[in-house]
DNA sequence: ATGGTTGCAAACAATTTGCACCAAA
DNA sequence: TTTGGTGCAAATTGTTTGCAACCAT
């Protein structure tokens, strides 16, 4: 008999980020692979099922940060969003409405040139890359 | 006779962009364009001479960065930073130590395609794009 | 004159921390 | 058993707001 709902690939994948498997990281990890969409902890406390704090969710998602399993990045809102990432991409946000819609232009091809260009820098870890706008449904008004 | 110190180039710059000429303004615009560097709030208020409330600076710099007149960016501290560009430009940051290197690389000649590809946007008024690693005065332990 | 600007105090909101307890390995 | 994870409450911190007084135009 099998489980109804295979939750082995996610523990794995916990598993291989050097992390311990608990609900509390795996019911997280799983609505961020569902979601697939920049979330805050707000966001994530709301789809959370049983009563798991916040202060975990803050907790576990900076660790997921660190070994790069989620993305994170800011819209100017004050808040931090993270999002799963199946391919890597960024975002064009409405600066009105806040509608993200995804952008597959980024800088990776780019790296090389900017280590040859800094001074202090022998690697870059990481980068942002976020477009802000108005989306035609506030425009048109 | 002169004016020992030539403020009217700043007071021209407000006018331009549509704001009142006050002595908040031109002190926070000339401590920007001076510094030239992504600085927060607080690191403002620590060179502003007189007591002006950090309010006010809260203000004035939402202000400028609506206009374009300064650029607003994140760097994954949690505050917000402004800089005044005499050349648009980007940073690699260290995520040790915080310290910031100017990068020449940008995106601005692929808007056009980022447009192409979005389905809700028809133009692109802004974007932040930052570089994350750890510098060499950090790594070399 | 008058509408935008400022200061002050209070309110907010996102995030962090300390600590006792609990659980995965 | 040991190392790390979690919950709770309280504290921090960056930022915003309401309102009365003020000032640039």
């Amino acid at each position: 008999m099998k489980k109804s709902k295979p939750e082995q690939p996610i523990a794995d994948l916990l598993r291989s980020e050097g992390f311990k498997v608990t609900p509390a990281r795996l019911v997280l990890l799983e609505i961020l692979m569902t979601k697939c969409a920049p979330l805050t902890v707000e966001d994530i406390a709301a789809q959370m099922p049983t009563g798991i704090n916040a202060t975990t969710i803050y907790r576990a998602l900076d660790q997921f940060a660190q070994t790069g399993l989620v993305h994170q990045t800011h819209f100017r809102d004050g808040k931090t969003y993270y999002e799963y990432q199946a391919h890597h991409h960024h975002h064009i946000v409405c600066t009105t409405c806040g509608v993200k819609e995804e952008i597959s232009l980024c800088v990776e091809s780019s790296l090389a040139r900017v280590i040859k260009e800094s001074k202090k820098f022998n690697q870059v870890q990481d980068h942002i890359l976020e477009f802000f706008g108005v989306c035609q449904d506030c425009t048109t008004v």
